[in-house]
RNA sequence: GCCCUCGUGGUGAAAUUGGUAGACACAAAGGACUUAAAAUCCUUGCCAUUUAUGGAGUGCCAGUUCGAGUCUGGCCGAGGGCACCA
């Protein structure tokens, strides 16, 4: 008997699909359209079983919506700039643009090894001019609406990167890239006025019910929104500082006000910069780190200055200014106000610094005498000693009842505060999106004129320098603008940038105007399923909600405001971990096993293997399995197969190399049995009515499951489902069976498992005889589901004691008959008098005695 | 500290949303076929005596209900996110 060939078959499906452009998508108004995305990959080199599992997913989702008679757009491209390639570039001796076109190329030839349903007529590559040009005129178009500006601001510094980072790329005091503790430095930086769209990003949220609310939730924190006040003290004496504004939550407790604590950066530190002991103490604070730790543990320190400031609420209540390291400058004002008994922050200071403690909410059902000593009391409660806010109750009445009262007193105004900073963007590295700008030689920004654009990159750079290698490069930063001699801007775009409108690129790939057609988005947008890793959750899909904003800012030419409506974060690939006696990793090629507990290195089947926990394939830990190697080996629909089942997608994946074979053995063996059903239907055998109806049953049951678990994303159930489908009909073909109707059912069941493996189910398909230009999702015939008997249930007194076969929709007292005859129940009801039945049609019937 | 998610056999997991717990697979053990091995097929969650038959059982403790893996409250444990955010 033949084998299945996966190599000749899936080679020759892939051709065919491409010959017949079965995957091209083209804007039909007619139809329904579908927009599946997954992450676009960096080109490094290989693609990693994480990518095998990401690109999975949206293939199955794509082909499942396309044979529904959805017009799906199934896009891939690559995310190609960024400073592996400077850094690999580096080490090789060749140049980025050509380590990553080689990389795209290894990885573009992959990624068709696995047969997925994309049109690659629409690839895009964000390095490429074509690209990023059209990013340069965003960028303008932000800059003339305000979006973008320049200023000069303490960075986040990695010193081994020599670059600056965003906060959101600051992971634990250190770079998210190379792990180095980041430090502080003063620079001229580029921003994106992100936090202008707080409000809307914010409440845009609201809108994406098919997004992961765990997803939704870190947005939220991270956009952090605070309701407020903002309260202006005024300072005593004529010092030259004569007013400080603060941001505070909890405006209701200024009675319990003791001092005010700034921020080292605050402006009030330049009437400080040559006092000895304040530069000292700012030495002091900024030693502190950034690291989790450090913060979590740092004691509260101040500095205080010789200023006292007023309680605007009673001027008899006059308090001291501290420099305070628990204070920063880029939220609310840098600065606050300390209320010792209900922050504990400002309390673990006033006890440090012997300040009063004055508490003014009082929690109900008082028990024992009321004291503050160690801790600061949050809770609920009302307000007291504090004049006339007394007997508000706190928190729900005190704070807005207060707020207005320091309106009408113009001592302070209603705020809303947010978390969420504005995007610095800009990059001292070479591979990266050239900012469209230059400086005259006053040092005035110029903005680069559009018949200008692109500002390409410079192909020859010398990437052995410290620094931004684009600023050693003499050439290509002068240029002449309208006549004036000008020197380019050398910082690039964060990387960042690139990712946050692929998708609207995606839909006019080919657009050399502008960066894509309203028209296009329009039909196209919102993707209708976006599907990538977690890590994603804040930064690249925040930035891409923003890009919606600010493009569509003063022109509402979208009709969307939210580019993903859904969102599907599917979890890692992971695999044991091997240590040798050195702890150095090993690979999981390098050890055997014979009973899976113990292992050793195959060279040396006398070495000790420490067996360490499942993590996610990294290349530093070595326990990846390469894709290719796999698809080579057991074919892509197999390793399709594999990647999707076991595990729900949205959780971690086990690797396991008999998971693997498993798979393999699956295909094997319906193949064999194919082979069979082939044989069964030239025969042409006529067969019982009753197997007949058995097997239509099967196939519209198993139908109405797995375009359900399609929907659900359950996709692990549905390879389940096709265990089902092999044990059943190995089984069923046995018995007699209309050859007609086994033909009909078998062609439905193929079309089924057309999605997860395309390539074997197009190939039955032909054997049967069908022509598979077009493949339609089959149609659920109901007849066939509802069932004529029924198996039911029966508890006497909520415990399961039997099964019962019936015909369907018996009603209770004709079931209750039955059962006092069945001799499984007799022995329980002789006697007795049964008090209650509790009947659920066709299911369960529960008897109280 | 705050927020979110999750606890089901040796393992990955299913469970029509309150109605047969453990589908489907992996591993292990036993068996069949075979001179033998590989491949293939069959059986096996736990306890009580054995296939029949009972009993306990979805992290722990209560509650609601005829009936709880599913709902409510409390506790324990794991994972993730945020954090001197005023």
């Amino acid at each position: 008997m033949q084998r299945y060939n996966f190599k000749t078959i899936e080679r020759k499906w892939q051709k065919f699909w491409d010959a017949n452009n079965f995957f091209k998508s083209e804007i039909d108004k007619n139809k329904k359209k579908f927009y599946c995305l997954e992450m676009f990959p960096y080109p490094s080199g290989k693609i990693h079983m994480g990518h095998v599992r990401n690109y999975t997913i949206g293939d199955v989702l794509s082909r499942f919506k396309k044979m529904q008679g959805f017009n799906v757009l199934h896009p891939m491209g690559w995310d190609s700039f960024g400073m592996p390639a400077e850094n690999a570039a580096r080490l090789n001796n060749l140049d980025p643009k050509t380590w990553t076109e080689n990389n795209i190329a290894i990885m573009r030839g992959q990624l068709k090894l696995l047969g997925l349903s994309i049109d690659w007529d629409k690839e895009i590559s964000t390095c490429s001019p074509e690209y990023y040009k059209h990013q340069q005129k965003f960028f303008l178009e932000m800059l003339n609406k305000g979006l973008v500006y320049r200023k000069e601001n303490y960075v986040n510094w990695d010193p081994i990167d020599q670059t600056v980072l965003a906060n959101e790329q600051v992971i634990d005091g250190k770079g998210w890239r190379s792990g180095a503790i980041v430090k502080r430095k003063k620079l001229n930086q580029w921003f994106f006025s992100i936090s202008k769209f707080s409000e809307e990003l914010l409440s845009g949220l609201d809108q994406l019910q098919q997004w992961p609310n765990k997803v939704k939730v870190m947005q939220r924190n991270w956009i952090g929104k605070s309701f407020g006040c903002e309260i202006n003290f005024q300072i005593k004496g004529n010092d030259p500082v004569d007013n400080i504004k603060c941001f505070t939550t909890r405006p209701d407790t200024l009675f319990g006000l003791s001092f005010l604590a700034l921020s080292v950066d605050h402006p009030v530190a330049k009437f400080y910069e040559k006092n000895a002991n304040f530069i000292k103490f700012k030495n002091e604070c900024s030693k502190t780190g950034t690291t989790e730790e450090s913060i979590a543990q740092a004691e509260k320190i101040g500095f205080k200055t010789n200023l006292t400031a007023i309680n605007p609420l009673d001027k008899n209540i006059q308090v001291p200014v501290y420099f305070a390291n628990f204070v920063l400058m880029d939220y609310g004002f840098g600065a606050v106000f300390g209320c010792p008994a209900h922050d504990q922050r400002d309390l673990d200071f006033a006890l440090k610094y012997e300040l009063n403690v004055i508490p003014v909410v009082k929690p109900k059902d008082l028990l024992k005498p009321y004291q503050i000593e160690k801790e600061a009391y949050t809770g609920p409660g009302v307000i007291f000693n504090s004049n006339f806010l007394n007997g508000l109750k706190a928190p729900e009445e005190s704070i807005n009842e207060t707020i207005k009262i320091l309106e009408k007193k113009k001592i302070g105004i209603k705020k809303i505060n947010f978390r969420l900073k504005d995007w610095g963007i800009s990059r001292q590295r070479y591979w990266g999106c050239p900012i469209p700008i230059a400086y005259n030689k006053s040092g005035k920004i110029v903005k680069i004129p559009e018949e200008m654009l692109p500002i390409k990159l410079p192909e020859k750079i010398d990437l052995n320098t410290k620094g931004n290698p684009l600023d050693h490069h003499n050439t290509w930063k002068k240029i002449i603008i309208n006549g004036e001699e000008c020197t380019m801007e050398t910082d690039t775009l964060d990387t960042f940038v690139d990712s946050s409108w692929y998708f609207l690129r995606f839909c006019s790939s080919k657009n050399n105007d502008y960066g894509f057609d309203y028209d296009d988005v329009n039909y196209w947008l919102p993707v209708d399923q976006y599907i990538g890793g977690i890590e994603h959750a804040i930064l690249h899909l925040l930035y891409s909600r923003f890009f919606m904003q600010a493009i569509g800012y003063k022109n509402n030419k979208f009709n969307h405001t939210e580019p993903f409506r859904g969102l599907f974060t599917q979890g890692m690939v992971c695999h044991q971990t091997y240590k040798n006696d050195k702890n150095q990793w090993l690979s999981p090629d390098e050890v055997d096993s014979e009973d899976g507990k113990n292992y050793f290195i195959k060279k040396n089947p006398k070495s000790i293997i420490k067996v360490g926990p499942s993590e996610s394939m990294s290349k530093s830990k070595k326990n990846t399995i390469d894709p290719t190697e796999m698809i080579n080996s057991y074919g892509a629909d197999a390793v399709r197969l594999f990647i999707l089942s076991d595990s729900p997608p949205e959780k971690d994946i086990q690797w396991s190399d008999q998971g693997m074979i498993s798979a393999y053995k699956f295909l094997q063996k319906f193949w064999r049995m194919h082979i069979e059903i082939l044989s069964q239907i030239k025969e042409k055998k006529v067969g019982l009515e009753l197997d007949d109806n058995t097997l239509s049953k099967f196939t519209n049951l198993i139908l109405e499951k797995i375009e359900k678990n399609l929907n659900n994303f359950q996709y692990n159930v549905i390879v389940a489902s096709f265990h089902e489908i092999y044990n059943f009909l190995s089984k069923q073909i046995k018995k007699d069976i209309t050859f007609s109707v086994l033909l009909e059912n078998y062609l439905k069941i193929l079309k089924i498992m057309n999605p997860i493996i395309p390539h074997f189910t197009t190939e039955c398909m032909e054997n049967l005889g069908y022509n598979n230009k077009e493949l339609f999702w089959p149609v659920l015939d109901k007849k066939h589901v509802v069932e004529a008997r029924a198996n039911i249930v029966v508890q006497i007194n909520g415990k399961k004691r039997c099964l019962i076969n019936t015909v369907i929709n018996i009603d209770e007292n004709n079931l209750i008959t039955t059962i006092k005859d069945d001799p499984a129940i007799k022995k329980y009801l002789s006697e007795k008098k049964i008090k209650k039945t509790i009947y659920i049609k066709n299911k369960l019937i529960n008897i109280l005695i």
